[in-house]
DNA sequence: GGAATGACAGATTTTGAAATCTGTCAGCTG
DNA sequence: CAGCTGACAGATTTCAAAATCTGTCATTCC
């Protein structure tokens, strides 16, 4: 790599982790490589990063805040019903979800090692996703279209029924042909169970 | 090991080789040592199971249907409604194999590796307990109380809906404190989905 | 003086040779 | 003869030495 003569950036850093990841996977991708990438000695990575793991940790964050930002519109999607929102989510959810698999298989890698880990921004993610759903089911339940005590748990109880459709651990499942027909059939026995009765 | 000059059957080949197992775990368990266990060549053993693979699962065959027997005795329970029904048998699933994955971790962990690996055993027993799943939900049509168009796919949603409560790549997660209250939650929502509505 | 270096200790990973294992089968044994 | 043995080829695993890596820090460089 040209040891570009710019400033040393967690950002530059950041990107040539990146990179360095997606050419060797999380198993075989050091500190070391990262600064010869960069062309700089691997103390001045530690200078911006406290550990390796810190590192890792940064990269997945920046790549998860890419890959699944257009999930967040669907919230606040004005032109749909709460229901509409609720399938149309859960449907971007593994879309996407399947989609980075196939395509980013080394940066999944890293990411699903982190999910095993309970790595922070794997932590932070799924909170966010979670505030994702409760807000939605907030919003059905004051359109007067949801029932439940508790939108919070409920959106919990959500994100856990659907485990096999975002879980890393499922990854290799999402291949199989039925998969989209298994997601529905789940979603359409949770929205029975959201939707109100009088 | 005293080599008991009893005839070498199919059985106390399998009783040996869990034992083995249940001492060196999965991954330090060989045909060797099984034969060694009974006083025997290991050539003997293949004489009853074409390869290892097919005696790990044979003894995973065993031991699940020895430890899921109880189970099914709730599918035919007269005296429970078919949603209390519901309620007992995923109470039941999960405390059998969390109850499994704490005293028995090698033999646990033999079938976890089986369930990653698609083994026959683990087929079969998912199978079973969707099968049963199945039953318990046509019960509850019959009965008028839930009303679902085709109970077989609705009890593949069930399951899949609940695998965060039975299936191994989460045993980790259930000695945490809350998760009794995620399963009641979850299975509360399914339940709320099957009920009829008139 | 703030940023980068590179040598260092201890931990982890790689490597390749030796040991063990799987699955087969010709022959032994009772 | 039915059941068991043990030697064998090729695959896999083990093990210990060598290489590499992580994280620190005194020193160098601009």
């Amino acid at each position: 790599m040209a040891p570009t003569s710019e400033a040393l950036t967690a950002e530059r850093i950041l990107a040539a982790t990146e990179e360095v990841l997606r050419r060797h996977g999380p198993a075989k991708a050091t500190v070391v490589d990262v600064a010869r990438a960069l062309g700089v000695s691997h103390g001045s990575v530690y200078r911006h990063f406290r550990t390796k793991a810190a590192l890792r940790d940064a990269v997945t964050k920046r790549w998860l805040d890419r890959t699944f930002e257009s999930l967040s519109g669907i919230v606040t999607a004005e032109d749909l019903d709460p229901e509409a929102r609720l399938r149309a989510w859960f449907a971007g959810l593994f879309a996407a979800k399947r989609r980075k698999a196939g395509d980013e298989p080394e940066l999944f890698a890293t990411f699903s090692v982190l999910a095993t880990e309970n790595g922070g921004a794997v932590g932070s993610h799924i909170a966010d996703l979670t505030g994702q759903l409760t807000r939605i089911v907030q919003a059905g339940v004051d359109a007067g279209t949801f029932t439940v005590s508790d939108p919070a748990t409920t959106a919990r109880a959500l994100f856990h029924a659907t485990g096999r459709f975002h879980d890393p651990r499922y990854a290799r499942e999402w291949e199989q042909p039925g998969v989209e027909g298994e997601l529905e059939a789940v979603v359409d026995l949770l929205l029975r169970g959201l939707r109100s009765r009088d």
